[in-house]
DNA sequence: AGCACGCCGACT
DNA sequence: GTCGGCGTGCTC
């Protein structure tokens, strides 16, 4: 290992803090000295804070006042593509570097030396008395060799209490010691039996893996229908990293949806992969990082930012669904996990897979020009053929207006209860109805604390904001008018379509899946797993549905309301629509039996409506990038949004106002400035929000006049401005 | 981000 | 007279 540059004690080196300073500031090396790249303690004022080595000291701050590092922290210290990829990263962006490198030094317990705890082995006496409870103990321990366990491990897994093993290890049957608390993460086997592969998925494989053995970096668009394998596919990407000695990353949009996805890990390669995600406890987290780091984690599966991991030999990045939206932070430091993904590989020489069904027109024009690689997967894994898909014509169903169903799709789902086989109802909107009108005085019950509609969720009886996630119990009287028993739904929601769906199949077994209506991810999984083993025969669900999952018995979808989406000025509409429709109507017939998905609209000659049924997603992708680049809008032409934010709408459209008319160096660049109008999220924790968009060609130098044109505001007061390259919400 | 400094209003 | 509002500025 060669070791980076070294700054020896009393010299001055630039430390990059996570404070919101703007740039680096000076410090003396600590005794011992500093390699680039450390993570040290240095003294800001009258704190301690933790910062990163980011090179020789300007040395123009006057040398008695710059102060030592206190010490280096007990970590490997970020290797320069790291800090390259955060540079670079902060650049496209237009983030602060400070606000980026939190990103990459997210880990619990930095500054923390590392931390033993108790283990468990087999110890060399036989306890005095025999009983059950120590026979099971002690069988775990032989069945499992000389594996540590810890407390709690060899307790449940022996089903026994802790006492048990504590007597034990009073009578030297079993031996407690410590044991550093971050364990490497267990060996990975790639060279297992992995599936059996179809013709083009050996294809496939064989290509990426070649890819990954090259140790260059390439993008590839890995693209087949749900169920054509690409799983499979770009787990053998994942084997070619590893058998190269390393490091592989697989970005999932969903986390709470990984459950099933591990066990195909754990199947195709003998053990668990590193989780990375949200829901991951402290102890967790401090692990990953710090086996990522030392390079003892050969794989991570995680969340967008999993990609801020301290990879020493990162050699694959895959993005499972890469069109999906929720790749896009919109929150805190706004950037693009799939960017981000062939950014960090381009410099680290890594190859990214892009996979998904219905890829984003981003990039399916990159694999257009030539930028990206692109495979097909075209043939669906096994038997199964694409499901007939066809449109229902809501004018002509002649529906109650507290009714969706359809007769057309009642008689498909009657079909499917006849035949002992499963349907699923699908529709994007959470809680029972979209809409609470107050009969008396006509209003709709609204959020105090943003321009949303508070949503009636009866299963947790209460009213709640999809927007600010501010919620209150279901209310009897009217808020406005104060009468009370005239309050009514309009419209559906995932909750009063279950109504719909018991009232119709009385004898149906119906499970209504929504995120809300489970206590933990936990129970969500749970549930899933046992809908689609055959536990219901009727399955409602939202997006949620839409991720990912296998139901084999699963041969309908109706799609309630596929218009939803369809309207709006959201420039990604059209694409939105197209990939979810497409996406759900593929649960249909993943498995044996054909499938068939009915798409209930009230448009049925819309062009994405005909490009759906057609299934000809080439011609729907090009008539799309056709109208983009008339539009001149994104991916050929580029946009951003400046959000301005602060407790005082007037004062936060002056200022969006005064910035709208300074844009000198904007029009240099040939850009248009449109706006300010109120942000797609207009109110968030009381703070208005309201935004920019500018819009420039694409070989436009976006970057840099966006940074002089906003430094031209003083920003007064609680007055707050964040720049969004690339925004992804227009309406 | 914190935290100090500092310059104007209502209190013992 | 002083306690305290939060606007402005600094942290190597």
């Amino acid at each position: 290992m060669n070791f980076p540059p070294h700054f020896d004690h009393g010299e001055l080196v630039a430390v990059l803090t996570t404070q919101p300073l703007g740039r680096a500031l000076d410090y003396k090396a600590p005794e011992g000295g500093c390699h680039l790249g450390a993570f040290v303690e240095v003294p800001l004022g009258p704190r301690k804070v933790i910062g990163v080595v980011w090179g020789a000291g300007q040395g123009d701050y006057d040398y008695a006042k710059v102060r030592p590092v206190i010490r280096v922290l007990d970590v490997a210290p970020m290797r320069e593509e790291m800090r390259m990829f955060l540079t670079r990263a902060a650049a496209y962006t237009l983030t602060p570097m400070p606000a980026m490198l939190r990103l990459g030094t997210r880990a619990p317990g930095l500054g923390d030396p590392p931390s033993m705890r108790k283990v468990y082995r087999r110890g060399a006496q036989e306890p005095e008395r025999m009983t059950d409870a120590r026979r099971r103990v002690l069988e775990v321990l032989a069945e499992y060799g000389d594996l540590a366990f810890t407390l709690k491990e060899l307790a449940d897994q022996a089903g026994v209490t802790a006492s048990v093993v504590k007597g034990l290890v009073d009578q030297g049957a079993v031996h407690e010691e410590d044991s550093p608390r971050d364990l490497p993460f267990a060996r990975l086997d790639p060279d297992l039996p992995g599936k059996a592969l179809s013709a083009d998925q050996a294809v496939a494989a064989e290509v990426l893996a070649e890819a990954v053995r090259s140790e260059r970096y390439g993008t590839t668009l890995l693209r087949g229908v749900t169920g054509s394998g690409k799983t499979e596919v770009y787990l053998e990407a994942v084997a070619a990293a590893l058998r190269a000695g390393r490091q592989a990353l697989v970005l999932l949009p969903e986390i709470a949806l990984t459950e099933q996805f591990l066990t195909r890990v754990q199947a195709r390669f003998g053990a668990k992969p590193a989780e990375w995600h949200s829901g991951a406890t402290m102890t967790e987290r401090r692990r990953i990082w710090r086996m990522v780091g030392e390079g003892q984690a050969q794989l991570v599966i995680g969340a967008r930012s999993a990609l801020f991991l301290p990879f020493q030999n990162l050699g694959l990045i895959v993005v499972d669904e890469e069109h999906d939206t929720s790749y896009k932070q919109e929150d805190g430091v706004l950037y693009n996990a799939r960017d981000m993904a062939v950014l960090r590989a381009s410099i680290c020489g890594a190859q990214v897979v892009l996979a998904s069904a219905t890829p984003s027109l981003e990039t399916w024009a990159n694999a257009e020009a030539g930028k990206y690689r692109r495979l097909e997967l075209t043939s669906r894994y096994g038997a199964a053929v694409l499901p007939e898909m066809r449109a229902v014509d809501m004018r002509e169903a002649g529906l109650p207006g507290d009714r969706w169903v359809s007769p057309v799709l009642k008689q498909e789902v009657d079909a499917r209860l006849e035949r002992g086989e499963q349907a699923m109802l699908f529709i994007n909107r959470r809680g029972y109805a979209p809409v609470t009108l107050c009969r008396a005085c006509g209003q709709q019950i609204g959020c105090d604390h943003c321009d949303a509609r508070m949503v009636e969720h009866r299963f947790l009886k209460r009213l709640i904001c999809h927007q600010c996630g501010e919620s209150r119990p279901m209310p009897e009287a009217c808020p406005s008018c104060e009468v009370e028993g005239k309050l009514a739904p309009v419209g559906p929601g995932v909750e009063r379509l279950g109504e719909e769906a018991a009232a119709l199949w009385p004898q149906a077994r119906i499970a209504t899946l929504s995120s809300d209506m489970y206590g933990s991810a936990r129970a969500l999984k749970a549930e899933i797993a046992g809908i689609a083993e055959g536990a219901a025969d009727i399955v409602i669900g939202t997006q949620l549905v839409a991720k990912g999952h296998n139901f084999p018995k699963l041969t309908l979808v109706g799609i309630i309301d596929a218009d939803l989406g369809l309207m709006g000025s959201d420039l990604r509409a059209a694409e939105r629509s197209f990939q979810l429709i497409r996406q759900v109507a593929g649960r249909a017939g993943r498995a044996e039996a054909p499938g068939m998905a009915l798409l209930q609209t009230y448009q049925p000659e819309h062009p994405v409506i005909r490009a759906i049924l057609a299934g000809d997603e080439e011609e729907f992708w090009a008539a799309e990038a056709g109208e983009r680049r008339q539009a001149g809008v994104p991916p050929y032409g580029r946009m951003a949004g400046i959000i301005l934010s602060g407790p005082d709408l007037a004062q936060t459209f002056d200022a969006g106002n005064l910035l709208a008319r300074q844009d000198g160096a904007l029009r240099k660049i040939g850009a248009q400035v449109f706006g300010p109008a109120p942000a797609p999220i207009a109110r968030v924790r009381g703070r208005h929000r309201v935004r920019l968009l500018v819009k420039a060609e694409k070989t436009a130098p976006l970057q840099e006049a966006l940074a002089q044109w906003v430094a031209q505001l003083r920003l007064k007061g609680d007055l707050r401005l964040a720049v969004d390259i690339d925004p992804q919400s227009f309406y």
